[in-house]
DNA sequence: TTAATATATGAACATATATTCATTTGAATG
DNA sequence: CATTCAAATGAATATATGTTCATATATTAA
């Protein structure tokens, strides 16, 4: 006899899902593991911003900045908008938000920074 | 004359430290960025677990999960509780949970998977 | 003390990832 | 159309990271 949780066919089934979602959400977290990341999504919190805006701002250079734009827009950490030559970039909903506001709290209070 | 905002020697300094906490914040978003680390988490959700429950459960060898609890510690993302020759492992504080739970909340209504 | 068990650690290896450099695409403008 | 400017992309390289394997440490039991 068998029930949703004992039969191990399905309980592997199961765990395979499972696994695939937290292999999902390992992934997700891993986006934010990047200072340039991070340093790019800090300056969006203020609002939209362009590339070359973003490259002067932060000291790095375009090319970098753009292949880590690619990875936040394929995360869906940001959204983006083409205005003539220039595409404007800006955080993709308040989740993002919430999430990266959550770390530097927590970081500003372990490491004790002023507020 | 320079104020608090437009003197450049100052501003570097300001961009410096600026700049080590959002390395830090990097780098503690780094350690929820990887499957085996989010899988000894969330099941440490349910409550403190030792090494070999860990490896068992997640089917993974005891040195791996071993390592990982060290860059865990290292972040004091977990704490940890001696008693004779078993170690038991637990989450630091809410805040951990606090954050492991939005990521997983995010991706669960990223992906549509059912609650 | 010897054996057994739980955990930690170091070295080696394979893979993933970020940056640079060169080039390309696409849009506006002369 | 050719040029210029903004952004994207591919290849190459250097570095970081996770796992395995072998071994060490530490605690308990025989």
């Amino acid at each position: 006899m068998k029930n949703c949780h004992t039969d191990s066919a399905e309980v592997n089934v199961i765990d395979e899902l499972e696994n695939d979602f937290l292999r999902d959400v390992a992934e997700f977290f891993k986006v934010f593991g990047d200072v340039t990341r991070i340093r790019i999504l800090q300056s969006l919190l203020t609002g939209e911003k362009n590339v070359t805006e973003l490259a002067d701002l932060l000291d790095i250079s375009q090319s970098a900045i753009s292949h880590q734009l690619r990875v936040l827009r394929q995360n869906n950490l940001v959204k983006y908008r083409k205005e003539g030559k220039t595409v404007f970039y800006s955080l993709d909903d308040e989740h993002v938000q919430t999430i990266l506001e959550q770390g530097m709290v927590h970081i500003r209070h372990k490491r004790g920074y002023a507020e």
